[in-house]
DNA sequence: CCTAATCTAGAATGAGATTCTAGTAAAACG
DNA sequence: CGTTTTACTAGAATCTCATTCTAGATTAGG
């Protein structure tokens, strides 16, 4: 994770992220709970040794994976919202997006979406607040004017998210899961309209 | 879970209910992860044998915990639903019913929202599709007749229930998980518009 | 009664996560 | 350059459980 006090060497970077994209190879085909650290090892190259050196325990590494993928999601949407010039087409990105994305990266949307109750270590948990945060902060700054201007409902700042994403996160796990059939591409549009009418003022 | 071929001795009953409660308690003071058969055991007074020929495994205690509470906490909300009269009244009571709940049971409600994740033994997962099965006929059937009415958005099926339960859901599981200030309870009327602005036709 | 099925018990097994000890290689420092 | 410190690799040994197995107790049916 890019947060290391210490140096890193050079090779270091490319086995943390050998024995990163084995485990999310791995976890895809077994599950996180079937794939064992001797798995992961195989499908990396690393020794046992080196990977408990890096990643402390098997929670570890699967946290490593949690972290990559939530900072690249995080980064890509942040990135476009910038573009973006009223509030609903704010909104209306923050759900195409995620679905954009999901449909790019499936095997770590899967992933993230069913790793949310892992009991990551303290180190981990702590990491994730703060990526949390800083997410948040960015995200509220670039919405905040328009809900002072009167364009968007003026909510506990806890309650965004949920009813913004809540939707899409949720139809999309089930169409990962194979319980839907349309991918989220196709609803994209549906799960924006509702957004934004949970989200708009009546004037 | 009540689908047993076999005929069920007098003091099976308690005894698998002993087992389940046990479960339960471990599962919220330990996490899912980290309680072993072994406390489960202690906590219910019953042997290894007797959990293994109850449940067959340790996620076979888990899917039982998850069965029962998903039946209890469908039934509730049918038994409300058929009172109401108006589809805004449907769909407000999903959302605040929920909340209810949820307040009610929390440590019930925190194990449904964290093991949606579980793998399941194959019979439970079947049972659970039966009735998921069962449940989307019954409250579907409830909602059809204010769709057919133009009361409500005509959607694909498989949207309805995201888009109205989703976004409390995902508050709710934040709240459990110590993240979000206000129980659910206090923010169920908000939410509650959210999911009807989100529904309702503009006529 | 008796006999077949359900249920209880807990010791034995085995899989696999984690720890430990010993070493290798790269940087830091003189 | 040595040398010393620190990052890193390796894999055998350990230890913690989930699960299996065998034996016996209890209950229902005939």
């Amino acid at each position: 994770m890019g947060s290391r006090k210490t140096v890193m060497r050079a090779g270091t970077r490319a086995r943390r992220q050998s024995i990163l994209s084995a485990a999310l190879d791995c976890f895809t085909r077994f599950g996180l709970a079937s794939t064992t650290v001797e798995d992961i090892c195989r499908e990396s190259g690393a020794s046992i040794g080196s990977l408990y050196h890096h990643f402390g325990s098997k929670e570890g590494v699967a946290s490593g994976v949690f972290i990559d993928g939530i900072q690249r999601l995080n980064a890509d949407l942040v990135k476009k919202l910038k573009r973006r010039k009223s509030a609903e087409a704010g909104v209306r990105l923050v759900v195409t997006q995620y679905c954009d994305w999901v449909t790019k990266h499936p095997d770590l949307a899967r992933f993230l979406l069913h790793s949310r109750d892992i009991a990551f270590p303290d180190a981990a948990r702590a990491e994730l607040k703060r990526i949390h945060r800083d997410y948040i902060v960015e995200v509220f700054s670039w919405f905040a004017p328009f809900v002072t201007a009167g364009d968007m409902k003026r909510l506990p700042p806890d309650t965004y998210v949920p009813i913004i994403s809540g939707p899409i996160q949720d139809y999309t796990r089930n169409w990962l899961a194979g319980q839907s059939q349309s991918s989220p591409v196709e609803v994209k549009g549906i799960f924006a309209d509702a957004a934004w009418a949970a989200m708009r003022t009546v004037r």
